[in-house]
DNA sequence: CTCGGATTGTTGAGCTTTCAACCGCACCGT
DNA sequence: ACGGTGCGGTTGAAAGCTCAACAATCCGAG
């Protein structure tokens, strides 16, 4: 089974149009909230999670398992963040290796003023541009996709 | 009407799900690219537009129109490709402050041999996950997220 | 013809991400 | 206790992207 199974003409127009909105929405959002709350997306996400988390606190594993992020990208992107004042670490008093990653008020303050801004951004350019049945689908579309992501990084077929 | 419309749960659910794809999607792609064919995927889709190209040549401006990538980005890229070799740059005779820049017998191979791999992963993360009706969908959807996208960079609402 | 503004493309600095190497600590078997 | 294995996290270098500034050229108005 070594031949290659090409895109049809359609699919390869499928396909052009999904990456281009992927990364024309990312850089939107990117954008945006780089101008107005001065962070990258990457770091609104480690906020968002933190700001959910009990305690307003998370192990760094936890945070980077919670999104896709590898250690060493959060890592350095906690670094920043401490630099700013937005977020503290702590060390973990059950496991000398772990550490914590408190959000701070000043990062939560900054979250809060950069929520409206991004959310407005998400609604306008992803949810009002579809109909309801859209919506809908793109929400199936993607649990689909993850599924198929995630059921190995390994190298061979999940099915 | 300065009220933030604030997503819904359902909304956050389907926008989590959505942006988790896209993420791991591009991880996916760009390290398969990078692994096999020591390149990332901003290199090889310019790769893909020269060699589409007549002459397999394209002005810089269109080759970072083509896609969203801005001037300074294709400029650093395709310095980066020269030095590999596989692409080349021209004098545009008929405007000297433009450039040309073509692509290589070496970036040709280099795209045939990447190409294989690469579409075979795009089959199978996204086109093997979806069903028939969810490739139309998601073709429709990308389509209507796009008019959005492009309708203004300026500030104003297009509608 | 000439001047001013717009266009094309490049450059360098700063920031983020990746990759590989690394340290310290926990856990487990002996 | 002891030693090995592996986990949790950090670090530094290299690479890519962004932003702002810049040089060179073109174009149009006067």
């Amino acid at each position: 089974m070594d031949e290659v199974r090409w895109l049809s003409e359609r699919e390869q127009e499928i396909w052009r149009a999904f990456i281009t909105v992927t990364e024309g929405l990312t850089e939107h959002f990117d954008r945006q909230l780089q101008r107005d709350s001065a962070m990258p997306y990457t770091y609104y996400e480690i906020l968002v999670a933190l700001s959910e988390a009990p305690g307003r606190t998370l192990r760094m594993s936890e945070l980077a398992g919670a999104r896709g992020s590898s250690r060493s990208r959060l890592s350095h992107a906690v670094a920043r963040l401490e630099d700013v004042g937005w977020v503290r670490r702590r060390t973990c008093p059950t496991d000398k290796r772990g550490s914590f990653a408190v959000l701070t008020d000043a990062g939560f303050a900054a979250l809060e003023a950069a929520a409206p801004g991004h959310v407005t951004a998400v609604r306008e350019k992803l949810f009002d541009a579809l109909t309801p049945e859209q919506v809908t689908a793109l929400g199936e579309i993607s649990k689909a996709i993850l599924a198929g992501l995630n059921c190995q990084e390994l190298s061979d077929p999940c099915d």
